[in-house]
DNA sequence: ATATACCTGAGTCATTTACTTGGTTATATA
DNA sequence: TATATAACCAAGTAAATGACTCAGGTATAT
């Protein structure tokens, strides 16, 4: 069982959608400035949410991804079993295989511990986390880090006129 | 966050010293043939089991590991720390530094599984396994496993009269 | 026509896992 | 006292994975 950057990272990015979903496509160039993730990491993460009808495209200019249903019908356990194979415990994928085609000393733990983890993120829309006040306190911090003009740093990036709210 | 192989031998071999703590010392040579763990490896594990202090050991003929608390005193979940450094699903290690020194967008979010699948697994003591039904089913098939001649399969090992019940 | 932004595949570098190899040290027993 | 047992320890290694970059393509609004 793996929950890496890579989950966390699909999460965080389905969350800014539902975020901005008012603002038309979100573009992932978008997102990467706001979440400070790779946009071409994104790319890959996109292509697996969209194989997985999570999302939806607009392709050409001021075209981005949109949530593909509502955001209180897409559950952080669907995102992260998009990107990541599976939330799974066990090291025989719950067939019950890992001793010799047996079950294990432990298979009955991983099972219950997988069933625990699946439950508690099946139960979690991510119309539940935008509705929580402190989610939304840090999104807000992002988007101002995003509009305000960069005090210190290199080179200023142009910010592009549909960015802005 | 992960949790793959290695904590999950880490359990096996402790939950197998737990079901047969009646015949003294185990040694490492019994677990690996019951478990079908590699000897090396599991050297490797208990070594940090041992600095955790969660086994204590024995050393010379007849020797081996016993647990140094009672069974119902040690948790899954210290176990799968002492091997796994720590079952956080945070990227920042629950400091909140995950975004510009700042939390991430999905912070609480990480914090909140963590916190699931911690008290999860540190309610499950080594005891309660061992008192499982399932699991002492398949104890014994494993131990039989051991001690009846192999039928089919290569060379005959040699089995040590000291690790006969 | 051009710029935007999605889409794709390949390659890379570092880290981790699950081992193996090759020893050393302590101790019970013959 | 020699020997076998079994804990201890350090280093190396092959394969997999993670988190990217690079270098292109394709669709579309302006």
């Amino acid at each position: 069982m793996r929950l890496t950057t890579k989950g966390r990272y699909a999460v965080t990015a389905m969350l800014d959608l539902a975020l901005n979903a008012d603002n038309g496509p979100i573009s992932l160039a978008g997102i990467s400035k706001r979440q400070e993730i790779s946009l071409s990491y994104l790319e890959q993460l996109f292509s697996k949410l969209r194989q997985n009808e999570l999302v939806s495209s607009v392709r050409g200019p001021g075209g981005g991804y949109r949530l593909s249903r509502a955001a209180d019908e897409i559950f952080v356990a669907e995102i992260v079993d998009a990107v990541n194979e599976s939330i799974d415990a066990t090291s025989c994928g719950g067939e019950g295989s890992c001793h010799k085609g047996d079950i294990c000393l432990t298979h009955h733990l991983w099972c219950d511990l997988s069933k625990q983890i699946h439950e508690f993120l099946s139960g979690i829309s991510l119309a539940s986390l935008v509705a929580r006040k402190d989610i939304q306190a840090v999104s807000e911090r992002l988007n101002s880090e995003q509009t305000e003009a960069p005090l210190a740093g290199q080179q200023q990036e142009r910010i592009s006129a549909s960015s802005l709210a």
